[in-house]
DNA sequence: GCATATGCACGCGTTTTCGCATATAGGCCA
DNA sequence: TGGCCTATATGCGAAAACGCGTGCATATGC
């Protein structure tokens, strides 16, 4: 025991690097050189007097004691990221940063228009798009507002529905052709691999099926129905976007629904409010598109 | 907004200046000069983007959003704390420091041997002495071990019953004369302001009574006493030590027992017991002291 | 078995932060 | 009203923290 006690920072430092599990992960995620997080670490170890971790060869090992800092310290993270949060949700600028993240799809197809009109609109609002397809943590405060395929289960965000969407089935012109022509004939599908099999409620009209690929990405799917390799089951807004050619295989049904779901601390901000005020209307606009 | 998101210790630095109301209060609970909390205070509030104090003539004083910060910052030194108070549960070194508190007349009167004894067995071991009549929080590890007149209420403290103790009335000699020679004389009393009254119990033999003067503090009632303002109620420990003589105005009763407290966290760690463990059969060889 | 990639330790020069001294403004009391 | 006390701003030199480059050890791949 040296008796100080540790700075508070040095605590984070610890959480970030036990997460990371090395100098140069825990470093980039607190965007300082890995020398620093060694140096700090070793400030702390010393104030404590114990070991936190074990230097290994292939990294930094937390021992009993660096979990416990770590456990507490992610402790003190969620209290500092709820106070941000509320802050930002007492802001009434529009200026400054404002980060959205949405599926790379709807970006490209749908969203692409919104983001452009709210810049104009908003000149000084500094936006963000994290284009991905992993849920970002609105709780860290990963992003201000996302806009998803099917309303977040599990957390408590708060959510506002853009609109209903149907999916169908989609395949190049040549599919198409060759489907009218023999009904009976085999169909290849191209499917998530989450699934792993045919659709359901496909029309009997079509019996004969046959899962070609599986994918676990939409991108990979659309590509590949795009090559001809088979038919895929996609959203009516993804498939009319594509060059593809929608055929009667799977009549059109329900899909999941498109949100807007933000922290409902965060909600109220007014940039994310600015941002739902064009979102909203510009959904209702193009509503035709998603339904059949 | 200035997009950077603020340093833990930065927040902890609005939380003392919160609490402290003032740079110069805020410095001291911080160990830095003042000068530095004025600098991280405006460095905070420019990576938020919003005043967390209005600087008025008297101090800083917290505007709704220093509030917020402070809030969420007092939680985030609660869960610092409790890792500070589980590290040194887990510690099973006997050198270092180690802060014990106790009331001063307990310390002089009873206490010095057994510091004396303790220093002595553990040499590497760097005792601190807090001396007072005031609560020391010891979830906030303001002190790890406390000497308590009466075990505490409220707190979740795991406690140890040293011994329990009576009181009685106790005069200078002169006094202790008066009264023998006649005991339907006024007696003059020197109680505790708290109180307000003269003690309950007092024998019927002695049935003239009136309040001299009323104090806060146990060293000046003794004070008082021995500069023959009148007859005191206290401890035997303390009467006996004093150079007073008990008179019999009041019986020796029960008095409010003495305890040995820490935090549950804090109780295991191998200094906390080491000093336990000089503290319980020293008291049990004095046990006589206490009572009639 | 050699080359490469990953990950950490150490030393040096630079940047940032800090403490101290000084200056300034407002409130209290004789 | 003048002096004093408290409390906050500002400028400068010192100290601490930081980033970068280099070197070493271990694991992985051809």
């Amino acid at each position: 025991m040296h008796g100080m006690e540790p700075s508070w920072d040095d605590l984070r430092t610890v959480l970030c690097l036990v997460r990371g599990t090395s100098l140069a992960n825990a470093a980039g995620a607190l965007g300082v050189n890995y020398t620093t997080v060694a140096r700090r670490v070793r400030r702390v170890e010393d104030m404590l007097g114990q070991k936190l971790f074990d230097r290994l060869a292939d990294g930094y090992q937390p021992t009993q004691a660096g979990q416990m800092v770590a456990e507490h310290a992610a402790r003190m993270e969620d209290d500092a990221n709820a106070l941000l949060r509320q802050l930002q949700g007492r802001d009434t600028t529009l200026r400054g940063p404002l980060t959205i993240t949405a599926p790379q799809l709807l970006i490209a197809h749908v969203l692409a228009p919104v983001i452009d009109q709210f810049c104009a609109t908003y000149p000084e609002v500094e936006l963000h798009v994290r284009a991905t397809n992993d849920l970002l943590d609105l709780n860290r405060r990963e992003a201000d507002l996302a806009i998803r395929i099917s309303r977040d289960p599990g957390d408590s965000l708060k959510g506002l529905r853009l609109t209903p969407q149907q999916s169908a089935s989609f395949a190049t012109a040549a599919w198409a052709d060759r489907i009218a022509a023999d009904p009976q004939g085999m169909i290849d599908w191209v499917v998530y691999a989450a699934y792993m099999d045919v659709p359901r409620n496909v029309d009997p009209a079509y019996p004969n099926h046959r899962i070609r690929m599986t994918f676990d990405d939409m991108v990979a799917i659309r590509a590949a129905a795009q090559a001809g390799l088979g038919v895929a089951r996609m959203p009516l807004f993804l498939g009319r976007a594509s060059g593809l050619v929608q055929v009667p295989v799977l009549p059109p049904q329900p899909y999941a629904e498109i949100w807007a779901v933000a922290h409902p601390d965060v909600w109220p901000a007014a940039k994310v409010k600015a941002f739902r005020d064009v979102l909203v209307p510009h959904f209702r606009a193009i509503r035709d598109r998603f339904v059949a």
